[in-house]
This record gives structure tokens, C-alpha cells and sequence, in this order.
DNA sequence: AGGTTATTTTCCACATCGGTACAAAAATAA
DNA sequence: TTATTTTTGTACCGATGTGGAAAATAACCT
């Protein structure tokens, strides 16, 4: 019999590029510019392709924003799940704030997050990319909050935090995290902030 | 004798629009759809005026939302300086939280904030704009450093604070209730985050 | 080798972008 | 009246935007 190789060939001429990298260099470039200000010439020439190439293996710009998208919510996917079953709530506070609010020390990447600033107005045949990323956000809220409201039940909640509000507030804090971010301000200055936003966490 | 009336008419065709409510048109567009996403379109039709009439009372584009943002700022100068004047830090930190949060009820304007949204990123032509905004967020944050330095030495900050990160950390979630805002997170869950954020300040 | 299939390149289509030249229109000044 | 000044609408500019058609190319399979 013969053996079922990892991945066979198709027939065809064998693509020249990448595809993974060239993806994630077009998800650096949208997370750098945002969706409108990515043009197809930024793309192309940070992931090596000429433009037709970039429409056959990836179809048109919002398609391909779309897969750049999977790949940093998949980058990052790990880490969240990992903080969201951290003990305590406040220790679920202080990795989410040092995650989403993209307050790391990797000088490789964009600064900010690819879910706050990729879209965050825009024209309006941009909308529906907009929509999507909000959604994204909000999924992120409500995805606190669940965990928070197993924590009120299993031990109460710091301070007279609620769940909603709670998940509200740091969704929040680490969206404004990535704005400041975004704007050039220095990860100490803001890992600074989050320091005694920690230290001030109510019992 | 005729009246010396308060302005002379000078020589010419009069405008046949106001200046300065077409200004608040376009105000209000950039603030929709940030710098980049709102076209030349899209302003003169909600400023009622033709394309060259746009360019000989303001000049080009960038001019135009500088003098947008101007009169952003100016609308909300005074609920600043009225928020930074307030007697405790506790006062001044739920002033702001409201204020720049963007948390209000009018529905005549668009949802968050016009130095936030406006220009976050977007492509290497707006940088400069990109900049600006940035840096009227940084110096927001200079002014709250420099009120909360005053109140520690006029008695002390709440809790552990210090008047730099407790600076940072208002500004940061100001603009990240502006992002949940503009995501279309209503207004009343975002005041709700506030009430408790408030509920939970240290002593 | 021949045939098939997929990729790549060259060239192009068409809308929209910000920005303007021009002349008619409407007011004041002489 | 005539001249001057300023605004206004039409029509247009080059550049860039996204998106594609079609032919050339390079692998695979028989």
C-alpha cells in the first residue's frame, strides 16, 4: 500500500511564495495601517507578490483581511484562554490588561491592537469591517464577564464589582491601553500604569 | 448719514452659506469617519457647498479637519477646565471618565471621540495627522499629571497613586470607553462601568 | 513526450481620490 | 454706467484605488 503522505501534491505549477508568511506580512501591514489605509500596494510589497498573485491565492482585500484577522486572533488565542483560567480575578485582570492592551516588549510587531485600531471608523464600505471587529471586542467583554460570574459564584467578586460592569471596565482600560499604545506611548510608562492599577485592586 | 454698521460688506460676491455651521458639518463628518475614511464627497455634502467653494474658504483637506479639530476642542474646552478644577482627585476622575469617555446621551453626535477615532492609524499620507491627535491625547494626560501632582502635595492621592500612572491610567480608559463607544456599546452599560469604577476608587 | 492544471506575469478597466481652471454671477467702488 | 472683486457651478486633471482578463510559464500525471 502506499503511504498517506502529511500533505500530498496537487498537480499544477507549485505556487512560488509562502502563503503563511505572505500572510502574515499582510496581517503586520493591516495591523500597522488598519484596513482602509492598507493599500494593495503596501500588501503586495510586503509580501513579496504582485497584485493578480495576491488576488488568486487570497481573493479580494476584504477576504484577506479576514484570514489576517484569523491569524492574530490565533496568535493570540493561547494567551487568552491561559489568562481566563487564571485563579483569581484579579490575576485575570492583570493578564488581560498586560495582553489585549498590547503592552509587550516585541519591538517586531505593530504597536496597538489589530482588533481596536484595524477598523475602527472608516468609510462606509468599510462598515461592515468596522462591525466585525466591534463584534470581536465584544465577544472578548462577554467572555469575561461568563468567567467573572463563575467567580462571583465561587467566591465573590473584589470590591462591589458585577460581572457586566467589571468585564466593561477592563475591556475598556485595555482597548485605551492599545490607543495610548498606538500612539507612541512607551510600554514602561503604561506597563507603569497597569503596575499600580494592580496595587490598587480592591480586595 | 449711513450707520457705521459693526462689519463693512467688503466689495464682491457675498457667500451664501454660513462658515461656520458648513464648519460643524465637516466637524461632524470627520468625527464620523475619521480623517481618511470621510471624502471630499462626503463633506460637501453634508456641508452643502461645491468642491471649490470647500477649497477657497478653507483651504485643503488637512487644513479643513485642522480647523475641524479646533473647533472639537473648543466645544469641550470648558467641561475640561471646569473637570481639572474640581476639588477632589475622586471628582476630577469621574468628571473625566464621562467627559472624555464620550459617554453622553446626545444623540445629535456621533458616538466616541473625534481625537481618538479620528486618525488612530491610517496610511503614510495622514501621519502627520496621526501625530497630532496623538499628541493632543498626550498632552490631556499632561494636564491630568500636573493637577494630581498639586493634590499630593495639597494632601495626597488616593490609595497608592502616583500622579504620572494615575494619569495614564485615566487617559487610557477614557479612551477606551471612546473605542467601546464607538463600537456601539450603548451608553448606559459604559456609565454603569463608570458607576462602579467610582464605587470602587481607593481612599 | 503530451496533456492537464495551477500559478505567474503583463496589461488593462474603471471608479474614486484630492485638487483646480475657468468663466458666469453677484455684489461693491469708481 | 463701467470696472473691480469675490463667490459659485461645471467640467476636468493626474494619481491612485481596487479589481480582472488573458497569455505565458512551470510543475504534475500518464
Amino acid at each position: 500500500m502506499l503511504s498517506t503522505l502529511p500533505q500530498k501534491r496537487s498537480p499544477g505549477r507549485p505556487r512560488e511564495f509562502d502563503r503563511d508568511s505572505a500572510l502574515k506580512a499582510a496581517m503586520l501591514v493591516f495591523w500597522r495601517y488598519g484596513y482602509e489605509g492598507a493599500s494593495l500596494a503596501d500588501l503586495t510589497e510586503a509580501m513579496e507578490i504582485s497584485k493578480p498573485t495576491l488576488y488568486a491565492a487570497f481573493g479580494d482585500k476584504e477576504t484577506l483581511l479576514r484570514e489576517a484577522l484569523h491569524m492574530y486572533l490565533g496568535l493570540h488565542a493561547e494567551a487568552y484562554t491561559t489568562a481566563l483560567n487564571l485563579p483569581t480575578v484579579k490575576q485575570i485582570a492583570e493578564a488581560w490588561l498586560r495582553l489585549v492592551g498590547g503592552v509587550r516588549e516585541e519591538a517586531a510587531v505593530p504597536s496597538g491592537c489589530f482588533v481596536v485600531q484595524g477598523a475602527l471608523v472608516g468609510s462606509k464600505a468599510s462598515r461592515v469591517i468596522q462591525d466585525e471587529l466591534a463584534s470581536i471586542r465584544n465577544e472578548a467583554t462577554q467572555k469575561l464577564e461568563q468567567r467573572f460570574a463563575r467567580a462571583k459564584q465561587e467566591g465573590g467578586l473584589p470590591g462591589t464589582w458585577e460581572p457586566g460592569p467589571l468585564a466593561q471596565y477592563l475591556s475598556a482600560l485595555a482597548s485605551g491601553l492599545a490607543v495610548q499604545s498606538s500612539g507612541g506611548v512607551p510600554p514602561e510608562v503604561l506597563n507603569q500604569a497597569v503596575d499600580q492599577v494592580m496595587a490598587n485592586w480592591p480586595k
